[in-house]
DNA sequence: CTAAAGCTTGCCATTAGGGTAAAGTCAATA
DNA sequence: TATTGACTTTACCCTAATGGCAAGCTTTAG
């Protein structure tokens, strides 16, 4: 296989878009690429493992911000696992949180749909608990 | 009680802040409030009902288009229930996927944390995991 | 050689707000 | 009465993580 990969390609083999690969490299997660002789971004096998090492923290809920962070210790051999582990409970619990909130919505919600009789009538349990304000 | 209050006496009641009472009237959720002579925008108890209802909506985690739906629903005589139900079980669906999407995330953050050992070493699960790929 | 596909940059849109600034208004107090 | 502080108005910019579009250049396949 080739070692160098235009953007396309590399979108491809990583899972990300074009597009959000040149916004990580804007953003400064990524070193700016080389380029050919007409400007298009190539990519290696070592920014090929980044791309995919972002695009997991991603789909691991991961912000941009955070991913910066994660980037940066793994690059750095002085790191402590300590660190990592830190930033990794901080997003859990900010995972946790949110599972929370929306199970205490989906409550809520799903109590109301069930007392709303799906049928032709005007009278609504939903539209009821949103006017009067038993829903919190 | 006055029947008629200015903006941030009904963000105080309501529990909206003065901007997004704007923002929502701007949106068209709201009609345009009778104003002052002044220009300041008056609140009466009718009002104060339908930002009450906004605000039940969004704790309920409904998008701003789909309280506009629920509000078109609230205001005619001639709805039906089975017409608020649908849109309240697609929004409980939408939230059922999140909560899936997030316990998945945490899930597997979790094993990865737990691997981690949280000390001054260098090696990390966290890292490698999202170095290696098997996050998913 | 030409046409299609791919790449470049730059700009706009999304959601549900938050912040700030300049300027006008109202109410209470000195 | 004059001033001061709290409130309101509008208008503009900012957030996070994408998607989309357009104009123009490059590369590749036929």
């Amino acid at each position: 296989m080739r070692t160098l990969l235009t953007i396309g390609e590399a979108a491809k083999a990583s899972g990300l878009s074009a597009k959000m690969i040149r916004h990580y490299e804007q953003s400064g997660l990524l070193a700016k690429s080389p380029r050919t002789d007409a400007g298009y971004r190539l990519y290696n096998n070592q920014q090929l493992q980044q791309l995919g090492f972002i695009a997991r923290a991603r789909k691991l809920g991961f912000s941009l911000n955070e991913i910066l962070s994660l980037l940066q210790l793994w690059r750095d051999p002085a790191r402590e696992s300590r660190a990592v582990k830190r930033l990794a409970e901080q997003h859990l619990a900010d995972i946790n949180q949110k599972i929370s909130q929306l199970q205490q919505m989906q409550q809520v919600l799903q109590q109301l749909s069930d007392c709303c009789s799906d049928d032709h009538n005007s009278q609504c349990a939903i539209l009821a608990g949103l006017a009067a304000g038993n829903t919190s």
